[in-house]
DNA sequence: TCCCGTTTCTCATATAGTGAGACACTAGGC
DNA sequence: GCCTAGTGTCTCACTATATGAGAAACGGGA
């Protein structure tokens, strides 16, 4: 979408519509409706009848609607991973052009990272690719992860191994690995100091979901000589899992 | 809506738009998308594009599209009990008409059972109304509404006592009470034998969410002299919680 | 560099939504 | 039992507006 691409201004009344109607939770008969967002009743009541013919609203017997079971059976097939992904990427876009890292969300399926969101410029960014997926007890955003994880599932994930060394510095030994993540844990976001790939440090922090779960991580990374300690990027890489969260909630 | 209504078309295309895009979860491109469904790809794209514009889609740097903010909000906006309420609606209005019993629908709030649907006809339809909150210890959607608490939830409500007695066959006593819900929870149904109201017998059964969470219960009651058995009642009652169930979640 | 698939844009045409107003229910007051 | 007020439903002439063919800009991959 360059720009200026002309809109379908009736997918804006549908949607308004709809959010309309959900907004206050089944209080409105079509008159109530109508009058919230001043609408002529007979327009109001055509298009609810059609939402409702749809099964996208249910009315009851007294004429009050609400969301109806296509609604909810569409909602319920989103995938949160993707949404938190989408929702990241703008936000995490600015945050790698503002501070000249490479910066990267990641989720954690079947014991990997998957990393899903890829963006700022650099040596750095060698290291991995947006789909791929990669050891989760070494890298930032996979410490995060596996440190949120429920208690029952980190510890089969320990018993997994054993954890090759990637570099001098890869912790390997369960242990170590529980004590790192417990840390992290404690301390909200976790470091990578050359554990992936020697002269790469990252820092990561979750992304929470409302219900309380984290969903997701993001990492902030650079690599050579000269780099910044990784603490200095935690306020700005806390900063963009706010703006994530309240976008992928809010709307 | 009686019937004949014009519907607008508009609105139909927008969700089947929205519920195209939704389908395969962020693989599709516009043109990807256009033939999936036989429409031109400049009609796809401005539909699409006022979708991601409006916060419903949102769009990858690889233009696939997924869900968008917009659409979350309206997930997390949803009213659950209401849900159900409304898809339960038609079902047991049939269940009504078929069995020839009065049939209900109630939630738990607030340690009182909230009755959102009604239906059939006969005396046994003179103790509640719609909308109308209830003790929950001696109906029968109370006792299958209290089996299904967590325990800690549960515990506290029987603390809450004393228990009035409605009729001689009440259950008053809080450790008697637990016995019963313990044995409704242990069988999936709860009986209410007089306990109500003399002459107004029930069975009632529990409605669960996709997760597993029961957030209502239904009820088949019936009143006077000549009333079938409650057992006999318990199939067809089973049967449309199964039905609603589907209908709240597959869509 | 030249492709091919994809995305974006333009514009004449006809489809399809709008809203005023009439009519039909339903509930509640008297 | 009748009237009234508040809703919900329907009809129809008017016009706003979505459509889709085609052409132009991208943008990777060979």
């Amino acid at each position: 979408m360059r720009n200026g691409t002309p809109k379908v201004a009736a997918f804006r009344r549908t949607l308004a519509m709809l959010d309309a109607v959900l907004a206050d939770g089944g209080q409105s008969g079509i008159a109530a409706i109508a009058r919230g967002i001043g609408m002529p009743v007979a327009t109001a009541h055509r298009q609810v009848a059609t939402l409702v013919e749809e099964g996208y609203l249910a009315r009851d017997a007294a004429r009050r609607h609400i969301a109806g079971p296509r609604l909810i059976g569409m909602l319920h097939r989103l995938d949160e991973k993707q949404i938190v992904a989408a929702c990241a990427a703008p936000v995490l876009h600015r945050l790698a052009a503002e501070s000249g890292t490479v910066v990267q969300l990641g989720t954690f399926e079947n014991d990997m990272v998957t990393y899903r969101v890829k963006t700022g410029q650099g040596a750095g960014a060698l290291f991995s690719r947006v789909g791929m997926q990669l050891e989760a007890y070494c890298s930032g955003i996979g410490k995060v992860l596996l440190a949120n994880l429920p208690d029952d599932h980190r510890r089969a994930y320990l018993a997994t191994g054993p954890f090759p060394a990637l570099t001098a510095r890869t912790i390997t030994d369960p242990d170590a690995i529980a004590d790192e993540l417990e840390r992290v844990r404690a301390q909200g976001f976790a470091f990578d100091a050359q554990e992936v790939a020697d002269g790469l440090v990252c820092a990561a922090v979750p992304v929470m979901w409302p219900d309380g779960r984290v969903l997701a991580a993001i990492s902030s990374s650079q690599f050579g000589e000269q780099v910044r300690p990784p603490e200095e990027l935690l306020p700005a890489l806390s900063a963009a899992a706010r703006d994530i969260e309240r976008t992928a909630f809010g709307g």
